[in-house]
Parts: C-alpha cells; structure tokens; sequence
DNA sequence: TCAATCCGTATC
DNA sequence: ATACGGATTGAC
C-alpha cells in the first residue's frame, strides 16, 4: 500500500498541483462591495445554540438593493449554502478576517421587523433556546405566489365613530355571559384605531374565528383586520401576516402565532380566554402567547386587555400586582348575570334511569330549548387525595403530588420521587387517601333512549362542532368543545365534575373551572343550569366567582414556590445526562428535584425539575442556555428544556 | 526536519 | 456539517 501511495504521489505530480492550488486559483474574483453600508449582519439558521448570534457577510454590489434589511438571504456557511435573515447592512465589520459574500437575496421583502428581533431575543432570554426557533414561529414560511400579487387597495372609509367605553390601559376583564367577548375587544380594538395605532387580538381556537372575524367588520368596518392562523394554509397565513408587515392593515386577529404579527405602531395587545391551553406553544422554546404579548406591550408602551368569562391564575397574578386593572363591563351586578347554579350529587331515584341524576332527568326532559351536556373526558390519570377532607395528598419534601404507581406499592412524589411510607393529612389528620374513579361516560345512546323526544348531538375528540342550530336538542360536549347555540342554552348540565378534579396537575383546579365558567356562559339568560358532583367542592361555581378562585390559587402557588411566583425549568434527557445536570451549580436558591421518568416515553428519557425563586429566574434561563450551547459545541445531543411548562 | 494525521474548535 | 490550525506522531 505505501508502495502505491508513493507510486502515486510520484505518479501524478502536474494534476496533484493544480488540484492544490485550484481553490485560491479559481475562487471567484471578491465581488465589488456595495456602494454603501457593503456589511450585512446576517442571522444564519444554523439550529446549533452556541452559533445563535450574527454573523457578517460582505453585500456584493450586485445585491446593494436587493439586499434590505430583514429580508431572507442564502449565505455559505461553513461550507454550506445556509439560509439566514438579513438583520441590518452597516459600514464596517468587527470581523477581523475576511468577509465572505452574500450568496443571494431570496427576496426584497423586509419579513423580519427589527421589533420582532428584540422580541425574539426577549423571548429567549425567558423561555431559553433559540433565536432561530422563535423566528420559526414568528415568520411564516415564504409563498413567493402572494409576495408576488400586487398589494389589495386600501379601503379607506372614515373609522366609525361610536363612542368606545373608556378602558384602563393594561386590564383584565371579567367578561359577564350577557356580554358578548368579541364585540367588547372589538371596541377596544377601535379605541386603539382611533388612537391611530395597531393590534393584535389572540383568540384560543380556530372555531371562534369565524363569529370573531364577522364581529370585528361590523364594529372596525372593512379592510382594518386581517385573520392570521397557522390552519388557513400556507398562502392565506402569509398574506396575512404580509398585509401586517407592510402596513396595509392596523389590526391582526388570529390564534396563537398572531401573537407575532408584525403590526405597525402596536397600540393594544388583547387576548380572550388565556388561560386556555392552547395558547402553551407545543413547539421550542414553548412561549406561552399571553407572555409573548405582554413582552410586546412593554417594548411598544402598549395597552392590554385579557378578557374572559373565567380568570386565569397568572391573570389574577397582574391584577394584585397592580400591574394590569380589574375590570367587569356592563355596569350590571356580575352575580346576577349568571343563572343560578343547582349542584346535586350523583343519586338517580324515581323515574330516571340509572346514573342519570334525578334533577339533570327532569330538567333535560322539561327543558324548551337545546340543552347542553358536558361530560368529563375519561383517561385521566387520578392524583390521591384525603378520604376525610379531600384535600390533595402532597408530598412533605417538596408540595409534589402523591401518586400510587401500583396497588400495594408506597405512594410516590411525582415531582422529586421521594418514597412516602407512612402518610396523614397535615390538614384534618387523617391517613386514608381516596383516588377518583374514573367512570363510565354517558353515550350518546343511553341520551338518545332516556329522552326518546330529543335528538342527540355530540361534540368533542375529532369532530368539534361551532355551532348548533336552536331547538330541542341535547348536545353532549367533552369540556372546550361545546358548541354555541343561537340565544343561549335552555339548560346547562355539567356532569360528574369531580373527575374534572382528579387529573394530576397543578393546573386542575384552574382549568376545570375554566370550563365550567365557560360552559354556563353558554346558557341562555333564564336558563337551569346544574352542576353534578360535591358542592363544597364547588363552591367558586355556584357563587360565580372565578377572581376569588384564581386569588386562592395563586396563594397555592405561592405556597408551592411555582410559576407565576418562581420558575419551574423541567429537563427532559437521559438518565446518566440528568444526572451531571443535577449535580450542576444553578442559582444560590435552585432546588434540583428528581430525576423522575416520564410517563408515556418508551426511551430511557427522565425528568430533572428545577425550582428558582422568579428574583433568580433570567440567570437560570442564562445557565440553561450556556448549557445548550455547551452541548451543541460539543455535538452533544440537546436536552429539552422546558421553562415554567403549562402543564405540570 | 518535514509531512501526514489527529483532534479540537470555529464557522463572518 | 466542513475547514482550518495546532499538536502529535512517525519516517528519514
């Protein structure tokens, strides 16, 4: 083999030669630099953490331009083509080596607002991870089709003038059922018009758009909003979020990613429903909309309105900070605008068939109406609780939930894994624990054959309806799935509440009365409304209270030393990774909890949680990204961070 | 003493 | 991922 090598090497000396000096020999001639600012700053989507900065490249002439800022750009990148936003173009380099060129301008359109880059970076300063990740979520992938159409003409009528109620700056809003949400962000929305600035309104779900949509063009009038949403396809989401950018349009409305649209001038962010779930982003970093609006609204002096039926813990949290004001429209008692909630426990007797209470069988039977059904969905693990005072059983190390992994086996801290032996209630002192059963649902089939008079409808999993027509008819709805009904439900029955309450997470309470609240906020304004389940459990329902609800959740949290008072970070990885991170220097005051496994994983990935106090949280998120960066310098694999997760 | 190779690090 | 530089190794 040497033999060969040096036959070779002594073989072809003439192609050997120019085959070493071809690169330097034929490199392109430097391209002559733009006339002016011939820098590019260039944020290159490499994916790698410790490359999340950018880097300079030198603007050909050619692309003087073409080459704006913030518009996307292809750059040789380590010896890739690499795709990257163009940042800004300035007039000398800190770079100290060469710079190479811009590849191509893939188009002249500015995506990347500079505002959008400040929010981006704040964004990652909090949640950790990635410029490039959030820009994933901010800006749409390119349809060069709309780019190309020309720009819709501006309808230019005179701004309605109706008298907008005056609203405080930054509010959140306890909306009454009388009160329609979307009419009363619509006029908040026009305030902000009149005041010559932008919006963005964030609704939950995709099936509230339409009623939305339709609501903000009779009260704005045409052509101030567009809808953005990642479901209307690729070009209708990037028309959207173009008309935005380029300033034909103040007012976005949309789900979750129009938290990000570029609008000009913002002068309201706005939200209804934020406690719902689905504005936690499911993709890295996972920041939660209402943050990401918030963080808006401080960079832009931006006023806020978080509007529902019920109040979320971290809503509750603004208020009594004093940051945002409380507020309940209408001028009207808030009780009375509610229908008096009936609560029976789960007996059947008489003539109802079994397991259908007696009130819920009379009241269905008698109602005029449509009625709606709202049935727990099943699959639930169940958290352990006292016997005695139903309480929930929490862990004496670290305020965890208990779970029982096995029957006969010692209940175990799902948070921190501390084995607990011998367990009693610090509340009444007793030492049995209950676990909800997780029943049977009512089917469609047993409705249909205990109410022969009406028909039977269903909402919920796959097939999730918006509306149904008025008329005697039983809508059984899984929670968040209930349609709505012209004029209001007759009846509102919420069914066997307590497994609603027997998830485990710390977010059950708060969520399940979100649905409830939003489920008799359904009914009409004489409407029986009843409730299935333990009244001293539910007592915030039928006193309509969700802001005394969200204030002793809070406390709950205050107490558990969790989000919104500290910050919770989970690690996701393997196990012997979670173990060097444990063993890591966080904060003076992180408490390392764990590792757990994680359920529902068939790889050997495990759970690291870490508990900050909120005073620490921005040089935990610090240490958690010079963690990432560390392991992708190292080609390491990454271990998923969650900062202050939805659910846990 | 020099060249081939390995490893770590930067990537403009 | 490549690309490069410095260190290391090994042959003369």
């Amino acid at each position: 083999m040497a033999g060969d090598e040096e036959q070779l090497d002594l073989g072809l000396p003439t192609p050997d030669a120019p085959r070493r000096v071809a690169p330097t020999a034929t490199s392109k001639p430097r391209p002559d630099p733009a006339p002016e600012l011939p820098v590019a700053r260039v944020l290159v989507d490499t994916g790698l953490a410790h490359l999340d900065r950018p880097f300079d490249y030198l603007v050909p002439a050619m692309l003087h331009e073409a080459a704006v800022p913030g518009c996307r750009v292809k750059v040789r990148f380590a010896g890739r083509q690499t795709d990257g936003f163009l940042l800004e173009r300035v007039a000398i380099s800190e770079h100290e080596g060469t710079l190479a060129p811009l590849s191509k301008v893939v188009s002249p359109e500015s995506v990347l607002a500079p505002e959008i880059v400040t929010l981006a970076r704040a964004v990652v300063e909090r949640w950790s991870g990635t410029t490039g990740d959030v820009l994933r979520l901010a800006i749409p992938p390119r349809h060069a089709r709309t780019e190309a159409r020309d720009r819709p003409p501006t309808l230019s009528g005179d701004l309605p003038d109706v008298a907008v109620p005056g609203l405080p700056r930054r509010a959140v809003m306890s909306v009454p059922p009388t009160q329609d949400g979307a009419e009363v962000v619509a006029h908040a929305v026009l305030a902000a018009l009149h005041d010559g600035r932008g919006a963005i309104v964030c609704v939950p779900d995709a099936r509230d758009l339409v009623r939305w949509d339709a609501t903000f063009t009779r009260v704005l009038g045409e052509g101030r909003h567009v809808v953005l949403a990642t479901d209307q396809g690729p070009a209708a989401r990037y028309r959207a979020f173009l008309a935005a950018r380029r300033g034909d349009v103040p007012v976005v409305l949309g789900t979750r990613a129009a938290a990000w649209a570029p609008v000009h001038d913002l002068g309201l962010v706005a939200m209804w429903d934020d406690g719902d779930d689905l504005f936690a982003e499911p993709r890295a970093p996972y920041a939660h909309t209402r943050e990401v609006l918030l963080t808006r609204a401080v960079q832009h002096d931006a006023g806020v309105l978080l509007a529902g039926h019920a109040r979320s813990v971290e809503s509750q949290a603004l208020v009594e900070s004093g940051w945002c004001a409380d507020v309940t429209p209408g001028g009207a008692s808030w009780r009375s605008a509610w229908a008096r909630l009936q609560v029976t426990d789960g007996s059947s007797h008489g003539s109802a068939p079994a397991r259908l209470p007696s009130e819920v069988f009379q009241a269905v039977r008698d109602a005029e109406g449509a009625v709606l059904v709202q049935v727990p969905r099943r699959g639930y693990r169940a958290a352990l609780s006292c016997q005695g005072c139903r309480e929930p059983a929490r862990c004496p190390a670290c305020s965890g939930p208990l779970v029982q992994l096995a029957a006969g086996t010692r209940l175990v801290c799902r948070w921190c894994a501390t084995s607990v032996a011998a367990w009693s209630c610090p509340h009444c002192g007793g030492t049995r624990l209950r676990a909800p059963v997780v029943g049977q649902l009512r089917t469609a089939e047993e409705y249909a054959r205990a109410f022969p008079d009406h028909e039977v409808v269903t909402s919920g999993g796959a097939d999730i309806l918006a509306t149904v027509a008025p008329g005697r008819r039983i809508v059984l709805a899984t929670p968040g799935a209930e349609p709505r009904v012209e004029g209001g439900y007759a009846v509102v029955v919420l069914m066997d509440t307590w497994l609603a309450l027997g998830r485990d997470d710390v977010r059950v309470v708060e969520e399940a009365h979100r649905r409830w609240f939003n489920a008799l906020a359904l009914a009409a304004p004489e409407a029986r409304t009843i409730a299935v389940g333990d009244a001293s459990m539910l007592q915030a329902l039928v006193r309509a209270d969700p802001v005394g609800l969200a204030h002793r959740e809070l406390e709950i949290r205050r107490e558990t030393h969790l989000p919104p008072w500290g910050r919770l970070v989970t690690l996701d990885g393997p196990l012997d990774v979670l173990a060097g991170l444990a063993a890591r220097t966080w904060t003076p005051h992180t408490e390392v909890l764990g590792p757990v496994p994680l359920e529902r994983r068939d790889d050997d990935a495990q759970r690291l949680v870490l508990r900050a106090p909120r005073s620490e949280g921005a040089e935990l998120v610090r240490l958690l990204q010079a963690l990432a960066a560390e392991r992708s310098a190292a080609k390491l694999p990454a271990v998923r961070v969650q900062v202050d997760p939805q659910t846990f």
